[in-house]
RNA sequence: GGGAGGGUAGCGAAGUGGUUAAACGCGGCAGACUGUAAAUCUGUUCCCUCAGGGUUCGAUGGUUCAAAUCCGUCCCCUCCCA
Protein backbone atom coordinates (compact mmCIF):
# COMPACT_ATOMS: atom_id res chain seq x y z
CA UNK A 1 0.00 0.00 0.00
CA UNK A 2 1.47 3.24 -1.09
CA UNK A 3 -0.17 6.72 0.27
CA UNK A 4 0.09 9.38 -2.37
CA UNK A 5 -1.00 13.23 -1.74
CA UNK A 6 -1.69 15.47 -4.83
CA UNK A 7 -2.93 19.11 -5.18
CA UNK A 8 -2.38 22.29 -6.71
CA UNK A 9 0.65 24.29 -5.81
CA UNK A 10 0.41 25.81 -2.81
CA UNK A 11 -2.53 24.12 -1.34
CA UNK A 12 -0.50 22.68 1.62
CA UNK A 13 0.49 19.39 0.08
CA UNK A 14 4.29 19.92 2.29
CA UNK A 15 2.42 20.38 5.80
CA UNK A 16 -0.14 17.61 5.51
CA UNK A 17 2.96 15.12 3.96
CA UNK A 18 5.03 16.09 6.95
CA UNK A 19 2.34 15.28 9.73
CA UNK A 20 0.72 11.70 7.56
CA UNK A 21 4.50 11.22 7.84
CA UNK A 22 4.88 11.34 11.56
CA UNK A 23 1.46 9.55 12.53
CA UNK A 24 2.42 7.02 10.38
CA UNK A 25 6.19 6.86 11.53
CA UNK A 26 7.46 7.26 7.57
CA UNK A 27 9.44 9.73 5.69
CA UNK A 28 8.12 11.74 2.48
CA UNK A 29 9.02 10.96 -0.69
CA UNK A 30 8.62 13.78 -3.18
CA UNK A 31 6.54 13.91 -6.29
CA UNK A 32 7.88 17.61 -7.72
CA UNK A 33 10.16 18.04 -10.44
CA UNK A 34 12.12 21.11 -9.67
CA UNK A 35 12.57 20.17 -5.66
CA UNK A 36 14.91 17.74 -6.88
CA UNK A 37 17.71 20.31 -7.68
CA UNK A 38 19.89 21.94 -5.24
CA UNK A 39 19.69 25.53 -4.55
CA UNK A 40 16.30 26.34 -6.33
CA UNK A 41 15.10 26.66 -2.97
CA UNK A 42 12.58 29.48 -2.67
CA UNK A 43 11.49 29.90 -5.72
CA UNK A 44 10.36 26.45 -5.92
CA UNK A 45 8.82 26.53 -2.11
CA UNK A 46 11.07 23.59 -1.15
CA UNK A 47 10.38 22.43 1.76
CA UNK A 48 12.52 24.01 4.56
CA UNK A 49 14.66 21.71 7.31
CA UNK A 50 12.11 23.85 9.63
CA UNK A 51 9.17 22.46 7.85
CA UNK A 52 10.42 19.33 7.30
CA UNK A 53 10.59 18.49 11.69
CA UNK A 54 12.40 16.13 11.44
CA UNK A 55 11.01 14.00 8.88
CA UNK A 56 13.34 12.68 6.47
CA UNK A 57 11.91 14.04 2.70
CA UNK A 58 13.48 11.92 -0.32
CA UNK A 59 14.05 13.28 -4.07
CA UNK A 60 14.76 16.89 -3.06
CA UNK A 61 18.10 18.14 -3.84
CA UNK A 62 19.25 15.08 -5.36
CA UNK A 63 20.80 17.23 -8.44
CA UNK A 64 22.56 20.23 -9.63
CA UNK A 65 20.78 22.78 -11.74
CA UNK A 66 22.58 21.52 -14.58
CA UNK A 67 22.01 17.96 -14.50
CA UNK A 68 19.12 15.99 -16.74
CA UNK A 69 16.07 15.48 -14.81
CA UNK A 70 13.09 13.09 -16.89
CA UNK A 71 10.13 11.45 -15.90
CA UNK A 72 11.98 8.10 -16.88
CA UNK A 73 14.24 9.06 -14.18
CA UNK A 74 12.03 9.72 -11.63
CA UNK A 75 10.04 6.69 -12.26
CA UNK A 76 13.47 4.80 -11.90
CA UNK A 77 14.69 6.66 -8.77
CA UNK A 78 10.80 6.47 -6.98
CA UNK A 79 10.29 2.93 -7.40
CA UNK A 80 13.65 2.03 -6.00
CA UNK A 81 12.87 4.36 -2.59
CA UNK A 82 9.46 2.56 -2.67
CA UNK A 83 11.37 -0.87 -2.06
CA UNK A 84 13.56 0.42 0.72
CA UNK A 85 10.57 1.80 2.73
CA UNK A 86 8.72 -1.63 1.95
CA UNK A 87 11.92 -3.43 3.25
CA UNK A 88 12.18 -1.23 6.51
CA UNK A 89 8.67 -2.00 6.95
CA UNK A 90 7.55 1.51 6.57
CA UNK A 91 4.28 3.22 4.61
CA UNK A 92 5.59 4.94 1.30
CA UNK A 93 4.18 8.00 1.46
CA UNK A 94 4.59 10.02 -1.96
CA UNK A 95 3.85 14.08 -1.62
CA UNK A 96 3.83 16.55 -4.85
CA UNK A 97 2.11 18.25 -7.47
CA UNK A 98 3.80 16.87 -10.76
CA UNK A 99 1.35 14.50 -11.74
CA UNK A 100 2.80 12.54 -14.59
CA UNK A 101 5.67 11.98 -12.69
CA UNK A 102 3.71 10.35 -9.90
CA UNK A 103 1.05 8.70 -12.72
CA UNK A 104 4.57 7.17 -13.88
CA UNK A 105 5.47 5.26 -10.92
CA UNK A 106 1.99 4.05 -9.82
CA UNK A 107 0.60 2.96 -13.05
CA UNK A 108 2.78 0.72 -16.01
CA UNK A 109 4.48 3.39 -17.55
CA UNK A 110 7.34 2.03 -19.85
CA UNK A 111 9.78 4.40 -20.83
CA UNK A 112 11.52 1.77 -23.11
CA UNK A 113 11.58 3.85 -26.39
CA UNK A 114 14.17 6.80 -27.06
CA UNK A 115 14.61 9.89 -25.19
CA UNK A 116 14.09 12.74 -27.37
CA UNK A 117 16.93 13.52 -29.54
CA UNK A 118 17.79 17.45 -30.24
CA UNK A 119 20.24 16.87 -32.99
CA UNK A 120 17.65 14.29 -35.33
CA UNK A 121 15.08 16.46 -34.84
CA UNK A 122 17.13 18.84 -36.46
CA UNK A 123 16.60 16.70 -39.45
CA UNK A 124 12.92 18.15 -40.11
CA UNK A 125 13.35 21.82 -39.60
CA UNK A 126 12.53 22.17 -43.10
CA UNK A 127 8.98 20.31 -42.77
CA UNK A 128 6.26 22.89 -41.24
CA UNK A 129 3.29 21.45 -38.85
CA UNK A 130 1.46 19.82 -41.08
CA UNK A 131 3.95 17.99 -43.22
CA UNK A 132 5.33 16.82 -40.60
CA UNK A 133 2.03 15.29 -39.06
CA UNK A 134 1.02 13.66 -42.20
CA UNK A 135 4.57 11.77 -42.19
CA UNK A 136 4.17 10.56 -38.85
CA UNK A 137 0.61 9.10 -40.55
CA UNK A 138 2.70 7.23 -42.56
CA UNK A 139 5.03 5.95 -40.46
CA UNK A 140 2.68 5.53 -37.01
CA UNK A 141 -0.39 6.17 -37.45
CA UNK A 142 -1.92 5.55 -34.28
CA UNK A 143 0.77 8.15 -32.52
CA UNK A 144 -0.50 10.18 -34.86
CA UNK A 145 -4.56 9.78 -34.39
CA UNK A 146 -3.50 10.49 -30.67
CA UNK A 147 -1.40 13.44 -31.15
CA UNK A 148 -2.50 16.75 -32.39
CA UNK A 149 -0.82 18.27 -35.72
CA UNK A 150 0.31 21.28 -34.13
CA UNK A 151 2.14 19.77 -30.82
CA UNK A 152 5.60 19.56 -33.15
CA UNK A 153 7.50 18.68 -30.39
CA UNK A 154 5.38 15.30 -29.50
CA UNK A 155 4.98 14.79 -33.43
CA UNK A 156 8.86 15.28 -33.65
CA UNK A 157 9.46 12.45 -30.78
CA UNK A 158 6.88 9.76 -32.43
CA UNK A 159 8.83 10.76 -35.63
CA UNK A 160 12.52 10.14 -34.34
CA UNK A 161 11.28 7.37 -32.46
CA UNK A 162 10.11 5.75 -35.83
CA UNK A 163 12.83 6.60 -37.54
CA UNK A 164 14.62 3.95 -34.76
CA UNK A 165 11.96 1.48 -36.21
CA UNK A 166 10.24 1.71 -32.81
CA UNK A 167 6.72 2.40 -32.81
CA UNK A 168 4.74 3.98 -29.65
CA UNK A 169 3.02 0.81 -28.11
CA UNK A 170 2.38 2.14 -25.34
CA UNK A 171 -0.82 1.02 -23.87
CA UNK A 172 -0.31 0.13 -19.97
CA UNK A 173 -0.67 3.93 -18.88
CA UNK A 174 -3.97 2.81 -17.02
CA UNK A 175 -3.11 -0.25 -15.18
CA UNK A 176 -1.44 0.37 -11.81
CA UNK A 177 1.59 -1.59 -10.50
CA UNK A 178 0.56 -1.06 -6.60
CA UNK A 179 -2.01 -1.07 -4.19
CA UNK A 180 -2.70 2.86 -3.44
CA UNK A 181 -4.83 5.56 -1.96
CA UNK A 182 -4.66 9.05 -3.23
CA UNK A 183 -5.75 12.20 -1.78
CA UNK A 184 -6.10 15.32 -3.60
CA UNK A 185 -6.60 18.63 -1.31
CA UNK A 186 -8.43 21.03 -3.15
CA UNK A 187 -10.31 24.58 -2.09
CA UNK A 188 -12.05 27.21 -3.76
CA UNK A 189 -10.26 28.53 -6.68
CA UNK A 190 -10.25 32.19 -6.04
CA UNK A 191 -9.05 31.58 -2.18
CA UNK A 192 -6.38 29.43 -3.89
CA UNK A 193 -5.28 32.17 -6.19
CA UNK A 194 -5.06 34.63 -3.70
CA UNK A 195 -3.01 32.63 -1.51
CA UNK A 196 -0.53 31.61 -4.40
CA UNK A 197 0.04 35.78 -5.19
CA UNK A 198 0.27 35.68 -1.39
CA UNK A 199 3.27 33.94 -1.55
CA UNK A 200 4.62 34.91 -4.20
CA UNK A 201 4.85 38.05 -2.11
CA UNK A 202 6.33 36.15 0.79
CA UNK A 203 9.14 34.42 -1.56
CA UNK A 204 10.31 37.88 -2.05
CA UNK A 205 10.76 38.74 1.56
CA UNK A 206 12.60 35.59 2.18
CA UNK A 207 15.16 36.64 -0.32
CA UNK A 208 13.71 34.76 -4.00
CA UNK A 209 15.69 37.96 -6.44
CA UNK A 210 18.97 37.27 -4.60
CA UNK A 211 18.55 33.31 -4.93
CA UNK A 212 18.01 33.73 -8.24
CA UNK A 213 20.40 36.24 -9.57
CA UNK A 214 23.13 33.78 -7.70
CA UNK A 215 21.83 31.32 -9.98
CA UNK A 216 21.80 33.67 -13.19
CA UNK A 217 25.15 35.05 -12.46
CA UNK A 218 26.92 31.60 -12.61
CA UNK A 219 25.66 31.52 -16.40
CA UNK A 220 23.21 28.59 -15.19
CA UNK A 221 20.54 28.60 -17.93
CA UNK A 222 18.83 25.15 -17.92
CA UNK A 223 15.60 23.57 -17.90
CA UNK A 224 15.35 23.64 -14.13
CA UNK A 225 15.89 27.90 -14.29
CA UNK A 226 12.89 27.61 -17.65
CA UNK A 227 10.78 26.86 -13.55
CA UNK A 228 8.16 29.33 -12.25
CA UNK A 229 9.97 32.35 -10.37
CA UNK A 230 13.75 31.82 -12.25
CA UNK A 231 12.37 32.19 -16.09
CA UNK A 232 10.30 35.37 -14.87
CA UNK A 233 13.35 36.85 -13.17
CA UNK A 234 16.09 35.29 -15.76
CA UNK A 235 13.76 38.01 -18.05
CA UNK A 236 14.33 40.71 -15.74
CA UNK A 237 17.69 40.10 -15.59
CA UNK A 238 17.91 40.15 -19.22
CA UNK A 239 16.57 43.65 -19.25
CA UNK A 240 13.70 42.29 -21.14
CA UNK A 241 11.14 43.05 -18.39
CA UNK A 242 10.42 45.22 -15.49
CA UNK A 243 10.58 43.85 -11.80
CA UNK A 244 6.82 44.52 -11.44
CA UNK A 245 5.92 42.94 -14.72
CA UNK A 246 8.17 39.97 -14.09
CA UNK A 247 6.55 39.38 -10.44
CA UNK A 248 2.83 39.52 -11.83
CA UNK A 249 4.10 37.06 -14.19
CA UNK A 250 5.36 34.49 -11.65
CA UNK A 251 2.48 35.35 -9.56
CA UNK A 252 0.00 34.98 -13.14
CA UNK A 253 2.08 31.62 -13.88
CA UNK A 254 1.60 29.94 -10.32
CA UNK A 255 -2.32 30.24 -11.02
CA UNK A 256 -1.89 29.16 -14.23
CA UNK A 257 -0.25 26.15 -12.77
CA UNK A 258 -2.64 25.40 -10.58
CA UNK A 259 -5.70 25.00 -12.79
CA UNK A 260 -3.28 22.80 -15.10
CA UNK A 261 -2.69 20.51 -12.37
CA UNK A 262 -6.49 20.01 -11.61
CA UNK A 263 -7.18 19.59 -14.94
CA UNK A 264 -4.35 16.55 -14.82
CA UNK A 265 -5.45 15.09 -11.34
CA UNK A 266 -9.26 15.36 -11.89
CA UNK A 267 -8.53 13.48 -15.57
CA UNK A 268 -5.75 11.36 -14.59
CA UNK A 269 -5.92 10.29 -11.38
CA UNK A 270 -8.86 7.55 -8.96
CA UNK A 271 -8.54 10.58 -5.79
CA UNK A 272 -10.32 10.88 -2.78
CA UNK A 273 -10.65 14.46 -2.75
CA UNK A 274 -10.39 16.64 0.79
CA UNK A 275 -11.59 20.17 0.91
CA UNK A 276 -8.77 22.37 2.76
CA UNK A 277 -9.94 24.68 5.06
CA UNK A 278 -6.75 26.83 5.64
CA UNK A 279 -7.91 28.22 8.62
CA UNK A 280 -8.58 24.79 9.99
CA UNK A 281 -5.63 22.83 8.99
CA UNK A 282 -5.78 20.27 11.32
CA UNK A 283 -9.11 19.03 10.39
CA UNK A 284 -7.67 18.09 7.25
CA UNK A 285 -5.07 16.59 8.59
CA UNK A 286 -7.49 14.30 10.75
CA UNK A 287 -9.59 13.39 7.46
CA UNK A 288 -6.77 12.33 5.67
CA UNK A 289 -5.49 10.19 8.59
CA UNK A 290 -8.88 9.02 8.94
CA UNK A 291 -9.09 8.37 4.99
CA UNK A 292 -5.63 6.16 5.06
CA UNK A 293 -6.29 4.03 8.13
CA UNK A 294 -9.65 2.83 6.55
CA UNK A 295 -7.85 2.25 3.50
CA UNK A 296 -5.75 0.14 5.22
CA UNK A 297 -8.06 -1.84 7.21
CA UNK A 298 -9.71 -2.89 4.06
C1' G B 1 -13.01 79.67 -22.53
C1' G B 2 -10.45 77.90 -27.51
C1' G B 3 -8.32 73.50 -30.23
C1' A B 4 -7.40 68.07 -31.00
C1' G B 5 -8.36 63.07 -30.00
C1' G B 6 -11.06 59.38 -27.48
C1' G B 7 -15.22 56.25 -25.07
C1' U B 8 -16.19 48.69 -28.46
C1' A B 9 -17.40 42.23 -24.83
C1' G B 10 -13.51 40.93 -17.81
C1' C B 11 -9.00 43.91 -19.74
C1' G B 12 -6.10 45.71 -24.09
C1' A B 13 -7.28 46.56 -29.05
C1' A B 14 -9.36 46.16 -34.49
C1' G B 15 -13.64 47.52 -37.06
C1' U B 16 -15.84 53.25 -39.55
C1' G B 17 -23.25 51.75 -43.47
C1' G B 18 -25.02 45.45 -44.92
C1' U B 19 -21.93 38.59 -45.40
C1' U B 20 -20.31 41.77 -37.52
C1' A B 21 -22.20 38.94 -31.55
C1' A B 22 -18.22 42.10 -33.50
C1' A B 23 -10.81 40.31 -35.91
C1' C B 24 -6.69 39.71 -32.68
C1' G B 25 -4.03 39.49 -27.93
C1' C B 26 -4.37 38.86 -22.60
C1' G B 27 -7.05 36.96 -18.69
C1' G B 28 -11.01 33.21 -17.33
C1' C B 29 -12.94 28.25 -17.98
C1' A B 30 -12.55 23.31 -19.99
C1' G B 31 -9.61 19.36 -22.25
C1' A B 32 -5.27 16.18 -24.18
C1' C B 33 -0.99 14.09 -22.04
C1' U B 34 4.85 7.87 -22.04
C1' G B 35 11.56 10.83 -21.62
C1' U B 36 11.70 19.64 -21.08
C1' A B 37 5.36 18.06 -17.56
C1' A B 38 6.44 24.44 -13.18
C1' A B 39 6.76 21.56 -20.36
C1' U B 40 3.98 21.12 -25.04
C1' C B 41 -0.69 21.34 -27.35
C1' U B 42 -6.31 21.83 -28.13
C1' G B 43 -11.25 23.85 -27.40
C1' U B 44 -14.25 27.60 -25.45
C1' U B 45 -15.33 32.66 -23.61
C1' C B 46 -22.50 38.59 -24.23
C1' C B 47 -27.31 35.92 -22.42
C1' C B 48 -30.82 31.46 -23.10
C1' U B 49 -30.51 27.06 -25.90
C1' C B 50 -29.70 21.21 -30.03
C1' A B 51 -31.60 23.61 -34.29
C1' G B 52 -32.66 28.52 -32.97
C1' G B 53 -33.73 32.85 -30.29
C1' G B 54 -32.67 37.38 -27.22
C1' U B 55 -29.88 41.71 -25.80
C1' U B 56 -24.93 44.69 -27.31
C1' C B 57 -20.32 48.70 -29.19
C1' G B 58 -20.76 55.93 -23.21
C1' A B 59 -26.24 58.02 -23.13
C1' U B 60 -30.22 59.65 -25.84
C1' G B 61 -32.92 61.33 -30.23
C1' G B 62 -32.61 61.01 -35.47
C1' U B 63 -31.31 59.56 -40.91
C1' U B 64 -31.64 54.74 -43.58
C1' C B 65 -34.66 48.95 -46.24
C1' A B 66 -30.16 48.34 -43.00
C1' A B 67 -25.91 51.80 -38.01
C1' A B 68 -20.59 50.00 -33.54
C1' U B 69 -20.09 52.54 -38.22
C1' C B 70 -23.79 58.81 -40.72
C1' C B 71 -26.23 63.39 -38.13
C1' G B 72 -28.03 66.26 -33.43
C1' U B 73 -27.82 66.74 -28.21
C1' C B 74 -25.87 65.26 -23.50
C1' C B 75 -22.22 62.69 -20.09
C1' C B 76 -17.14 61.14 -19.21
C1' C B 77 -11.60 60.75 -20.39
C1' U B 78 -6.73 62.40 -22.50
C1' C B 79 -3.67 66.03 -24.73
C1' C B 80 -2.62 71.13 -26.57
C1' C B 81 -3.61 76.62 -26.35
C1' A B 82 -5.56 80.30 -22.94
Amino acid sequence: MIVVVIGPTGIGKTRLGVALAKHFDTDVISGDSVQVYRGLDIGSAKVTEAEMDGVTHHLIDVLEPTEDFSVALYQTMVRAKIKDLEDAGKLPLIVGGTGLYIKSVLFDYNFTDTRRDPEEEQKYDHLDNQQLHELLQERDPKAAQSIHPNNRKRVLHAITRSDKNMVSANTNKDVPVYDFVILGLTMERQKLYRMLDERVDAMLQDGLIDEVRGLYDRGVRTNATKSISYRELYRHFDGEWTLEHAIAKIKQHNRNLARKQYTFFRNQFPIRWIQVDADDFDQTIDRAIAIVEAEMNR
